[in-house]
DNA sequence: ACAAAAGTGTTGAGAGTACACCCATGC
DNA sequence: GCATGGGTGTACTCTCAACACTTTTGT
Protein backbone atom coordinates (compact mmCIF):
# COMPACT_ATOMS: atom_id res chain seq x y z
CA UNK A 1 0.00 0.00 0.00
CA UNK A 2 1.25 3.64 -0.21
CA UNK A 3 -0.75 5.11 1.83
CA UNK A 4 1.61 6.68 4.86
CA UNK A 5 0.99 5.63 8.20
CA UNK A 6 0.59 7.36 10.98
CA UNK A 7 3.58 8.08 12.94
CA UNK A 8 2.41 6.43 16.13
CA UNK A 9 0.85 3.72 13.78
CA UNK A 10 0.14 0.48 15.71
CA UNK A 11 -0.69 -2.46 13.26
CA UNK A 12 -2.62 -4.34 16.25
CA UNK A 13 -5.16 -1.27 16.70
CA UNK A 14 -6.53 -1.93 13.39
CA UNK A 15 -9.20 -3.52 12.42
CA UNK A 16 -8.38 -6.11 10.24
CA UNK A 17 -9.49 -7.99 7.76
CA UNK A 18 -9.39 -12.08 7.95
CA UNK A 19 -7.50 -13.81 4.56
CA UNK A 20 -7.96 -16.85 3.05
CA UNK A 21 -7.56 -18.40 -0.13
CA UNK A 22 -10.09 -21.13 -1.45
CA UNK A 23 -9.50 -23.35 -4.42
CA UNK A 24 -11.27 -24.48 -7.45
CA UNK A 25 -9.92 -27.71 -8.06
CA UNK A 26 -10.83 -28.74 -11.95
CA UNK A 27 -10.45 -32.80 -13.19
CA UNK A 28 -11.66 -34.57 -16.10
CA UNK A 29 -13.60 -37.60 -14.55
CA UNK A 30 -16.06 -39.93 -16.64
CA UNK A 31 -16.08 -37.75 -19.49
CA UNK A 32 -17.20 -35.14 -17.04
CA UNK A 33 -15.48 -31.78 -15.77
CA UNK A 34 -15.57 -31.87 -12.32
CA UNK A 35 -14.97 -29.77 -8.53
CA UNK A 36 -13.33 -31.03 -5.87
CA UNK A 37 -16.12 -30.06 -2.91
CA UNK A 38 -15.64 -30.43 0.72
CA UNK A 39 -17.85 -31.05 3.59
CA UNK A 40 -18.04 -28.49 6.09
CA UNK A 41 -18.46 -29.45 9.96
CA UNK A 42 -18.65 -26.37 11.77
CA UNK A 43 -21.18 -23.70 11.98
CA UNK A 44 -21.49 -21.18 9.84
CA UNK A 45 -22.71 -23.32 6.62
CA UNK A 46 -22.41 -26.94 8.27
CA UNK A 47 -22.97 -29.56 6.43
CA UNK A 48 -23.04 -27.67 3.36
CA UNK A 49 -20.28 -27.91 0.28
CA UNK A 50 -17.77 -26.07 0.05
CA UNK A 51 -14.57 -25.89 -2.01
CA UNK A 52 -11.30 -26.20 -0.11
CA UNK A 53 -9.28 -23.35 1.44
CA UNK A 54 -7.20 -22.39 4.33
CA UNK A 55 -6.16 -19.07 6.24
CA UNK A 56 -3.19 -17.27 4.85
CA UNK A 57 -0.51 -18.04 7.93
CA UNK A 58 0.99 -14.93 8.64
CA UNK A 59 4.56 -15.71 7.16
CA UNK A 60 3.22 -17.57 3.82
CA UNK A 61 2.64 -15.93 0.50
CA UNK A 62 -0.66 -16.55 -1.16
CA UNK A 63 0.59 -19.17 -3.74
CA UNK A 64 2.06 -21.27 -0.85
CA UNK A 65 -1.20 -20.89 1.28
CA UNK A 66 -2.96 -22.00 -2.16
CA UNK A 67 -0.56 -25.00 -2.91
CA UNK A 68 -0.69 -25.58 0.73
CA UNK A 69 -4.84 -26.28 1.23
CA UNK A 70 -4.68 -27.98 -2.63
CA UNK A 71 -2.02 -30.96 -0.92
CA UNK A 72 -3.75 -31.13 2.06
CA UNK A 73 -6.93 -31.81 0.23
CA UNK A 74 -5.52 -33.98 -2.86
CA UNK A 75 -2.48 -34.89 -1.95
CA UNK A 76 -0.96 -33.53 -5.15
CA UNK A 77 2.32 -31.11 -5.62
CA UNK A 78 3.24 -29.58 -8.92
CA UNK A 79 0.05 -29.15 -10.25
CA UNK A 80 -1.35 -25.64 -12.37
CA UNK A 81 -2.63 -23.22 -10.26
CA UNK A 82 -3.38 -20.05 -11.35
CA UNK A 83 -4.75 -16.94 -9.31
CA UNK A 84 -8.13 -15.98 -10.00
CA UNK A 85 -10.10 -12.86 -8.28
CA UNK A 86 -9.96 -11.49 -4.76
CA UNK A 87 -13.44 -11.48 -3.33
CA UNK A 88 -14.21 -9.23 -0.62
CA UNK A 89 -17.59 -8.17 0.02
CA UNK A 90 -18.21 -6.75 3.35
CA UNK A 91 -20.91 -9.54 4.16
CA UNK A 92 -19.83 -12.80 2.65
CA UNK A 93 -19.14 -14.63 5.85
CA UNK A 94 -21.86 -13.81 8.40
CA UNK A 95 -19.01 -14.47 11.49
CA UNK A 96 -16.39 -11.97 10.42
CA UNK A 97 -14.90 -10.26 7.75
CA UNK A 98 -13.20 -12.71 5.52
CA UNK A 99 -11.22 -11.38 2.46
CA UNK A 100 -10.63 -14.43 0.37
CA UNK A 101 -8.34 -14.77 -2.79
CA UNK A 102 -9.52 -17.53 -5.01
CA UNK A 103 -7.06 -19.66 -6.95
CA UNK A 104 -7.99 -22.51 -9.83
CA UNK A 105 -6.11 -25.78 -10.25
CA UNK A 106 -6.50 -28.22 -12.96
CA UNK A 107 -5.28 -31.79 -11.84
CA UNK A 108 -5.02 -34.60 -13.85
CA UNK A 109 -7.48 -37.39 -13.03
CA UNK A 110 -4.68 -40.05 -12.93
CA UNK A 111 -2.60 -38.14 -9.97
CA UNK A 112 -5.56 -38.00 -7.52
CA UNK A 113 -5.02 -40.25 -4.81
CA UNK A 114 -7.94 -40.40 -3.01
CA UNK A 115 -7.85 -39.46 0.95
CA UNK A 116 -4.25 -38.86 0.48
CA UNK A 117 -4.40 -35.65 1.90
CA UNK A 118 -4.03 -34.72 5.90
CA UNK A 119 -7.58 -33.48 6.39
CA UNK A 120 -10.32 -35.67 7.53
CA UNK A 121 -13.02 -33.97 5.70
CA UNK A 122 -15.70 -35.66 3.45
CA UNK A 123 -14.85 -34.63 -0.14
CA UNK A 124 -16.52 -35.25 -3.31
CA UNK A 125 -15.76 -34.59 -7.11
CA UNK A 126 -18.94 -33.09 -8.47
CA UNK A 127 -19.41 -32.21 -12.12
CA UNK A 128 -19.94 -28.77 -13.07
CA UNK A 129 -23.38 -28.85 -14.64
CA UNK A 130 -25.05 -30.34 -11.22
CA UNK A 131 -23.56 -28.44 -8.03
CA UNK A 132 -25.18 -28.51 -4.65
CA UNK A 133 -25.96 -25.43 -2.72
CA UNK A 134 -22.30 -23.67 -1.55
CA UNK A 135 -21.13 -22.49 1.39
CA UNK A 136 -20.32 -18.40 1.64
CA UNK A 137 -20.20 -17.07 -2.28
CA UNK A 138 -18.86 -20.14 -3.08
CA UNK A 139 -20.99 -20.70 -6.18
CA UNK A 140 -19.93 -17.63 -7.81
CA UNK A 141 -16.80 -18.33 -7.67
CA UNK A 142 -16.92 -21.56 -9.20
CA UNK A 143 -18.70 -20.03 -12.08
CA UNK A 144 -15.71 -17.94 -12.06
CA UNK A 145 -13.26 -20.35 -12.30
CA UNK A 146 -15.24 -22.27 -15.12
CA UNK A 147 -15.73 -18.95 -17.54
CA UNK A 148 -11.92 -18.59 -16.74
CA UNK A 149 -11.59 -21.76 -17.46
CA UNK A 150 -13.10 -21.70 -21.15
CA UNK A 151 -11.70 -18.60 -21.90
CA UNK A 152 -8.29 -19.59 -20.92
CA UNK A 153 -8.86 -22.99 -23.65
CA UNK A 154 -9.55 -20.40 -26.27
CA UNK A 155 -6.05 -18.81 -26.20
CA UNK A 156 -3.68 -20.76 -24.15
CA UNK A 157 -2.70 -24.45 -23.73
CA UNK A 158 -4.02 -25.42 -20.28
CA UNK A 159 -5.73 -28.13 -21.47
CA UNK A 160 -2.92 -30.26 -20.91
CA UNK A 161 -2.59 -30.20 -17.38
CA UNK A 162 -5.93 -32.67 -16.99
CA UNK A 163 -4.59 -34.80 -18.98
CA UNK A 164 -1.78 -37.54 -18.17
CA UNK A 165 1.84 -37.27 -19.29
CA UNK A 166 1.14 -38.78 -22.26
CA UNK A 167 -2.02 -39.00 -23.75
CA UNK A 168 -3.44 -39.30 -27.75
CA UNK A 169 -5.00 -36.40 -29.50
CA UNK A 170 -8.47 -37.88 -29.52
CA UNK A 171 -8.32 -37.60 -25.88
CA UNK A 172 -7.31 -34.25 -25.74
CA UNK A 173 -10.10 -33.24 -27.98
CA UNK A 174 -12.25 -35.07 -25.89
CA UNK A 175 -11.12 -32.88 -23.13
CA UNK A 176 -11.76 -29.77 -25.16
CA UNK A 177 -14.99 -30.72 -25.99
CA UNK A 178 -16.03 -32.00 -22.84
CA UNK A 179 -14.92 -28.29 -21.31
CA UNK A 180 -16.25 -26.25 -24.14
CA UNK A 181 -19.20 -27.80 -24.10
CA UNK A 182 -19.33 -28.69 -28.29
CA UNK A 183 -18.02 -30.90 -30.91
CA UNK A 184 -15.19 -30.25 -32.93
CA UNK A 185 -13.64 -31.17 -36.09
CA UNK A 186 -10.89 -33.59 -35.72
CA UNK A 187 -8.73 -32.69 -38.73
CA UNK A 188 -9.26 -28.82 -38.30
CA UNK A 189 -8.33 -29.82 -34.68
CA UNK A 190 -5.39 -31.70 -35.17
CA UNK A 191 -3.93 -29.22 -37.60
CA UNK A 192 -4.27 -26.42 -35.76
CA UNK A 193 -2.71 -28.37 -32.06
CA UNK A 194 0.09 -29.68 -34.22
CA UNK A 195 0.88 -26.57 -36.02
CA UNK A 196 1.30 -24.90 -32.26
CA UNK A 197 4.68 -26.76 -31.83
CA UNK A 198 3.62 -27.56 -28.26
CA UNK A 199 3.41 -31.55 -28.18
CA UNK A 200 5.88 -34.10 -29.12
CA UNK A 201 5.59 -37.65 -29.93
CA UNK A 202 6.54 -40.05 -27.88
CA UNK A 203 7.12 -42.88 -30.58
CA UNK A 204 4.75 -44.91 -28.37
CA UNK A 205 1.36 -46.09 -28.99
CA UNK A 206 -1.69 -47.26 -26.81
CA UNK A 207 -1.56 -50.17 -26.10
CA UNK A 208 -4.97 -51.36 -24.72
CA UNK A 209 -8.36 -50.37 -26.18
CA UNK A 210 -9.92 -51.52 -29.47
CA UNK A 211 -9.37 -49.86 -33.14
CA UNK A 212 -6.06 -48.83 -33.93
CA UNK A 213 -3.68 -47.82 -31.73
CA UNK A 214 -3.18 -44.31 -31.36
CA UNK A 215 0.32 -41.95 -31.37
CA UNK A 216 1.34 -40.98 -27.93
CA UNK A 217 2.15 -37.47 -27.45
CA UNK A 218 3.51 -35.39 -24.40
CA UNK A 219 3.44 -31.59 -23.91
CA UNK A 220 7.07 -30.00 -24.91
CA UNK A 221 8.69 -28.66 -21.65
CA UNK A 222 9.84 -25.90 -23.88
CA UNK A 223 6.95 -25.01 -25.83
CA UNK A 224 5.41 -21.40 -25.08
CA UNK A 225 2.22 -21.39 -23.36
CA UNK A 226 0.13 -18.28 -24.06
CA UNK A 227 -0.88 -18.64 -28.18
CA UNK A 228 -1.39 -15.74 -29.46
CA UNK A 229 -4.51 -14.26 -30.08
CA UNK A 230 -5.91 -12.52 -33.56
CA UNK A 231 -5.31 -8.43 -32.82
CA UNK A 232 -8.75 -6.41 -32.47
CA UNK A 233 -7.00 -3.68 -34.38
CA UNK A 234 -4.19 -4.00 -36.63
CA UNK B 1 -12.88 -19.96 2.76
CA UNK B 2 -14.31 -22.94 3.65
CA UNK B 3 -11.92 -24.60 6.58
CA UNK B 4 -14.23 -24.67 9.78
CA UNK B 5 -13.04 -22.57 12.60
CA UNK B 6 -12.44 -24.22 16.11
CA UNK B 7 -15.12 -24.50 17.97
CA UNK B 8 -13.89 -21.20 20.40
CA UNK B 9 -12.25 -19.20 17.51
CA UNK B 10 -12.24 -16.21 18.64
CA UNK B 11 -11.14 -13.91 15.31
CA UNK B 12 -8.82 -11.84 17.09
CA UNK B 13 -6.07 -14.03 18.07
CA UNK B 14 -5.25 -14.97 14.92
CA UNK B 15 -2.23 -13.11 13.16
CA UNK B 16 -4.04 -11.52 10.63
CA UNK B 17 -2.27 -9.59 7.87
CA UNK B 18 -3.36 -5.89 6.65
CA UNK B 19 -5.13 -5.20 3.10
CA UNK B 20 -4.89 -2.37 1.63
CA UNK B 21 -5.56 -1.94 -2.08
CA UNK B 22 -3.47 0.41 -4.61
CA UNK B 23 -4.44 1.79 -7.71
CA UNK B 24 -2.68 2.14 -10.84
CA UNK B 25 -3.88 5.37 -13.14
CA UNK B 26 -3.51 5.73 -16.48
CA UNK B 27 -4.13 8.74 -18.64
CA UNK B 28 -3.14 9.93 -22.12
CA UNK B 29 -1.16 13.31 -21.67
CA UNK B 30 0.34 14.92 -23.81
CA UNK B 31 0.79 12.17 -26.10
CA UNK B 32 2.27 9.76 -23.61
CA UNK B 33 0.61 7.30 -21.70
CA UNK B 34 1.23 8.68 -18.06
CA UNK B 35 0.87 7.03 -15.06
CA UNK B 36 -0.40 9.11 -11.11
CA UNK B 37 2.04 8.53 -8.84
CA UNK B 38 2.26 9.93 -4.98
CA UNK B 39 5.37 11.51 -2.86
CA UNK B 40 5.60 8.91 0.31
CA UNK B 41 5.96 11.01 3.41
CA UNK B 42 6.58 8.55 5.90
CA UNK B 43 8.67 5.97 6.36
CA UNK B 44 8.98 3.03 4.62
CA UNK B 45 10.37 4.21 1.64
CA UNK B 46 10.16 7.89 2.78
CA UNK B 47 10.41 10.36 -0.30
CA UNK B 48 9.66 7.85 -3.07
CA UNK B 49 7.22 7.62 -5.20
CA UNK B 50 4.81 5.08 -5.31
CA UNK B 51 1.25 4.58 -6.23
CA UNK B 52 -1.99 5.70 -4.83
CA UNK B 53 -3.75 3.33 -1.82
CA UNK B 54 -5.71 2.87 1.65
CA UNK B 55 -6.22 0.66 3.69
CA UNK B 56 -9.69 -1.28 2.94
CA UNK B 57 -11.84 -0.45 5.97
CA UNK B 58 -13.81 -3.32 7.90
CA UNK B 59 -17.03 -2.51 6.65
CA UNK B 60 -16.36 -1.62 3.56
CA UNK B 61 -15.93 -3.79 -0.06
CA UNK B 62 -12.34 -3.72 -2.05
CA UNK B 63 -14.21 -2.22 -4.77
CA UNK B 64 -15.43 0.67 -2.38
CA UNK B 65 -11.68 0.97 -1.18
CA UNK B 66 -10.57 1.38 -4.67
CA UNK B 67 -12.96 4.23 -5.39
CA UNK B 68 -12.71 5.61 -2.74
CA UNK B 69 -8.63 6.17 -2.94
CA UNK B 70 -9.10 6.94 -6.50
CA UNK B 71 -11.55 9.82 -5.63
CA UNK B 72 -9.57 11.14 -2.69
CA UNK B 73 -6.34 11.43 -5.61
CA UNK B 74 -8.29 12.77 -8.36
CA UNK B 75 -11.36 14.19 -7.17
CA UNK B 76 -12.89 11.86 -9.79
CA UNK B 77 -16.10 9.27 -9.61
CA UNK B 78 -16.83 6.89 -11.88
CA UNK B 79 -14.60 5.74 -13.99
CA UNK B 80 -13.36 2.71 -15.62
CA UNK B 81 -11.93 0.65 -12.65
CA UNK B 82 -10.90 -3.35 -12.89
CA UNK B 83 -9.25 -5.43 -10.06
CA UNK B 84 -5.68 -6.58 -11.07
CA UNK B 85 -4.68 -9.02 -9.48
CA UNK B 86 -3.55 -9.59 -5.55
CA UNK B 87 0.00 -8.98 -4.28
CA UNK B 88 0.88 -10.81 -1.07
CA UNK B 89 4.46 -11.86 -0.54
CA UNK B 90 5.04 -11.94 2.98
CA UNK B 91 8.41 -9.65 3.00
CA UNK B 92 6.91 -6.75 0.36
CA UNK B 93 6.05 -4.14 3.33
CA UNK B 94 8.88 -4.42 5.91
CA UNK B 95 6.95 -3.06 8.18
CA UNK B 96 4.52 -5.89 8.77
CA UNK B 97 2.60 -8.32 6.63
CA UNK B 98 0.33 -6.48 4.13
CA UNK B 99 -1.61 -7.86 1.24
CA UNK B 100 -2.90 -5.39 -1.70
CA UNK B 101 -5.19 -5.77 -4.15
CA UNK B 102 -4.50 -3.84 -7.13
CA UNK B 103 -6.59 -2.25 -9.24
CA UNK B 104 -6.46 -0.39 -12.39
CA UNK B 105 -7.83 2.52 -13.64
CA UNK B 106 -8.36 4.79 -16.58
CA UNK B 107 -9.28 8.19 -16.53
CA UNK B 108 -9.77 10.50 -19.77
CA UNK B 109 -7.58 13.54 -19.32
CA UNK B 110 -9.84 16.22 -19.54
CA UNK B 111 -11.63 14.53 -16.06
CA UNK B 112 -8.61 15.25 -14.40
CA UNK B 113 -8.79 18.66 -11.79
CA UNK B 114 -5.14 18.49 -10.18
CA UNK B 115 -5.47 19.09 -6.60
CA UNK B 116 -9.15 18.24 -6.51
CA UNK B 117 -8.62 15.58 -3.68
CA UNK B 118 -8.54 15.93 -0.49
CA UNK B 119 -5.27 14.39 0.70
CA UNK B 120 -2.18 16.75 0.80
CA UNK B 121 0.32 14.55 -1.15
CA UNK B 122 2.17 15.51 -3.59
CA UNK B 123 1.20 14.07 -7.01
CA UNK B 124 2.52 13.90 -10.03
CA UNK B 125 2.03 12.24 -13.63
CA UNK B 126 5.04 10.01 -14.87
CA UNK B 127 5.20 8.35 -18.11
CA UNK B 128 5.10 4.59 -18.05
CA UNK B 129 8.57 4.46 -20.04
CA UNK B 130 9.94 6.74 -17.73
CA UNK B 131 9.09 6.13 -13.98
CA UNK B 132 11.00 6.94 -10.85
CA UNK B 133 12.20 3.53 -8.48
CA UNK B 134 8.78 2.94 -6.85
CA UNK B 135 8.35 1.96 -3.10
CA UNK B 136 7.44 -1.26 -2.22
CA UNK B 137 6.95 -3.78 -5.34
CA UNK B 138 4.95 -1.05 -7.04
CA UNK B 139 7.45 -0.90 -10.16
CA UNK B 140 6.23 -4.80 -10.41
CA UNK B 141 2.48 -3.94 -10.12
CA UNK B 142 2.67 -1.16 -12.34
CA UNK B 143 4.38 -3.20 -15.17
CA UNK B 144 1.84 -5.63 -14.37
CA UNK B 145 -1.14 -3.25 -15.49
CA UNK B 146 0.63 -1.99 -18.46
CA UNK B 147 0.65 -5.49 -19.72
CA UNK B 148 -2.85 -5.91 -18.97
CA UNK B 149 -4.06 -2.51 -20.64
CA UNK B 150 -2.09 -3.29 -23.59
CA UNK B 151 -3.55 -7.08 -23.99
CA UNK B 152 -6.85 -5.65 -23.19
CA UNK B 153 -6.75 -2.94 -25.54
CA UNK B 154 -6.61 -5.92 -28.78
CA UNK B 155 -9.70 -7.40 -27.65
CA UNK B 156 -12.23 -4.99 -25.97
CA UNK B 157 -12.79 -1.41 -25.85
CA UNK B 158 -11.48 0.05 -23.04
CA UNK B 159 -9.94 2.13 -25.08
CA UNK B 160 -12.31 4.63 -25.09
CA UNK B 161 -12.46 5.36 -21.68
CA UNK B 162 -8.97 7.45 -21.85
CA UNK B 163 -10.62 9.66 -23.86
CA UNK B 164 -13.19 12.69 -23.43
CA UNK B 165 -17.08 11.65 -24.25
CA UNK B 166 -17.00 12.76 -27.87
CA UNK B 167 -13.64 12.22 -29.84
CA UNK B 168 -12.44 12.45 -33.74
CA UNK B 169 -11.41 8.64 -35.03
CA UNK B 170 -8.10 10.76 -35.38
CA UNK B 171 -7.66 11.04 -31.63
CA UNK B 172 -8.93 7.35 -30.97
CA UNK B 173 -5.96 5.83 -32.98
CA UNK B 174 -3.27 8.14 -31.85
CA UNK B 175 -4.63 6.35 -27.96
CA UNK B 176 -4.20 3.32 -29.64
CA UNK B 177 -0.94 4.24 -30.75
CA UNK B 178 0.79 5.41 -27.93
CA UNK B 179 -0.50 2.29 -25.63
CA UNK B 180 0.33 -0.06 -28.17
CA UNK B 181 3.38 1.71 -29.50
CA UNK B 182 3.43 1.21 -33.16
CA UNK B 183 1.49 3.01 -35.69
CA UNK B 184 -1.65 1.78 -37.21
CA UNK B 185 -3.09 1.98 -40.96
CA UNK B 186 -5.47 4.76 -40.86
CA UNK B 187 -7.78 3.01 -43.22
CA UNK B 188 -8.18 -0.62 -41.31
CA UNK B 189 -8.25 0.93 -37.95
CA UNK B 190 -11.59 2.78 -39.19
CA UNK B 191 -13.02 0.40 -41.26
CA UNK B 192 -12.29 -1.76 -38.08
CA UNK B 193 -13.30 -0.19 -35.49
CA UNK B 194 -16.76 1.11 -37.40
CA UNK B 195 -17.63 -2.31 -38.00
CA UNK B 196 -18.03 -2.96 -34.88
CA UNK B 197 -20.22 -0.73 -33.94
CA UNK B 198 -19.44 0.57 -30.94
CA UNK B 199 -19.37 4.21 -31.66
CA UNK B 200 -22.19 6.66 -33.05
CA UNK B 201 -21.67 9.94 -34.71
CA UNK B 202 -22.78 12.88 -32.45
CA UNK B 203 -23.31 15.13 -36.06
CA UNK B 204 -21.30 17.49 -34.73
CA UNK B 205 -17.71 18.40 -36.60
CA UNK B 206 -14.38 19.76 -34.50
CA UNK B 207 -14.56 23.41 -34.70
CA UNK B 208 -10.80 23.96 -33.53
CA UNK B 209 -7.32 22.81 -35.50
CA UNK B 210 -6.05 23.29 -38.81
CA UNK B 211 -7.23 20.98 -41.58
CA UNK B 212 -10.78 19.77 -42.48
CA UNK B 213 -12.85 19.28 -39.38
CA UNK B 214 -13.17 16.21 -38.20
CA UNK B 215 -16.69 14.48 -37.60
CA UNK B 216 -16.99 13.71 -33.27
CA UNK B 217 -18.13 10.21 -32.31
CA UNK B 218 -19.04 9.07 -29.20
CA UNK B 219 -18.90 5.30 -28.18
CA UNK B 220 -22.56 3.77 -27.77
CA UNK B 221 -23.69 3.19 -24.17
CA UNK B 222 -25.56 0.10 -25.72
CA UNK B 223 -22.29 -1.73 -27.43
CA UNK B 224 -21.16 -4.77 -26.18
CA UNK B 225 -18.22 -4.35 -24.35
CA UNK B 226 -15.81 -6.92 -25.39
CA UNK B 227 -14.99 -7.88 -28.88
CA UNK B 228 -15.02 -12.03 -29.61
CA UNK B 229 -11.56 -13.25 -30.08
CA UNK B 230 -10.73 -15.53 -32.61
CA UNK B 231 -10.71 -18.94 -31.06
CA UNK B 232 -7.95 -21.31 -30.59
CA UNK B 233 -9.43 -24.80 -31.03
CA UNK B 234 -12.39 -24.69 -34.06
C1' DA C 1 -13.54 -60.26 -43.00
C1' DC C 2 -15.39 -57.07 -40.02
C1' DA C 3 -15.68 -53.91 -36.17
C1' DA C 4 -13.57 -49.98 -34.06
C1' DA C 5 -10.97 -46.06 -33.64
C1' DA C 6 -6.89 -43.49 -35.91
C1' DG C 7 -5.34 -40.82 -39.29
C1' DT C 8 -5.26 -37.79 -43.43
C1' DG C 9 -6.37 -33.07 -47.82
C1' DT C 10 -8.94 -29.95 -50.35
C1' DT C 11 -11.88 -26.19 -51.27
C1' DG C 12 -14.59 -21.96 -50.57
C1' DA C 13 -15.42 -17.95 -47.58
C1' DG C 14 -14.15 -14.30 -44.71
C1' DA C 15 -10.79 -11.42 -42.33
C1' DG C 16 -6.35 -9.23 -42.30
C1' DT C 17 -2.92 -6.44 -44.53
C1' DA C 18 -0.78 -3.32 -47.53
C1' DC C 19 -1.14 0.63 -50.08
C1' DA C 20 -2.24 6.27 -52.49
C1' DC C 21 -5.16 9.74 -53.60
C1' DC C 22 -9.07 13.29 -53.19
C1' DC C 23 -11.76 16.46 -49.80
C1' DA C 24 -13.00 20.27 -46.69
C1' DT C 25 -11.53 24.04 -44.24
C1' DG C 26 -8.55 28.29 -42.53
C1' DC C 27 -5.31 31.54 -43.71
C1' DG D 1 -4.29 28.85 -53.83
C1' DC D 2 -1.95 26.33 -50.61
C1' DA D 3 -1.13 24.06 -46.34
C1' DT D 4 -3.19 20.93 -43.09
C1' DG D 5 -5.36 17.12 -41.45
C1' DG D 6 -9.81 14.20 -42.74
C1' DG D 7 -11.69 10.80 -45.26
C1' DT D 8 -12.13 6.89 -48.65
C1' DG D 9 -11.52 1.57 -51.84
C1' DT D 10 -9.26 -2.35 -53.79
C1' DA D 11 -6.33 -6.49 -54.48
C1' DC D 12 -3.68 -10.10 -52.33
C1' DT D 13 -2.83 -13.34 -48.64
C1' DC D 14 -3.78 -16.14 -45.01
C1' DT D 15 -6.58 -18.43 -41.64
C1' DC D 16 -10.97 -20.62 -40.66
C1' DA D 17 -14.58 -23.92 -41.53
C1' DA D 18 -16.82 -27.59 -43.70
C1' DC D 19 -16.58 -32.05 -45.29
C1' DA D 20 -15.50 -38.29 -46.20
C1' DC D 21 -12.62 -41.84 -46.95
C1' DT D 22 -8.46 -44.98 -45.98
C1' DT D 23 -5.44 -47.36 -42.48
C1' DT D 24 -4.27 -50.16 -38.66
C1' DT D 25 -5.20 -53.23 -35.28
C1' DG D 26 -7.94 -57.11 -32.45
C1' DT D 27 -11.24 -60.70 -32.74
Amino acid sequence: MSVDLPANYDPNKFDRPSVTVDIVIFSLIEDELKVLLIKRQAAPFADMWAIPGSFVKIAESLEEAAVRALADETGLEDVYTEQLYTFGAPDRDPRTRVITVAYFALVPHDAIHPQSGRDTHETGWFSISQLPPLAFDHTEIVDYAYTRLRYKLEYTSVGFQLLPDVFTLTELQTAYEIILGEKLDKRNFRRKILSAEILEETGEKQKEGEGRPAMLYRYREDAVAEVKTRRLFP
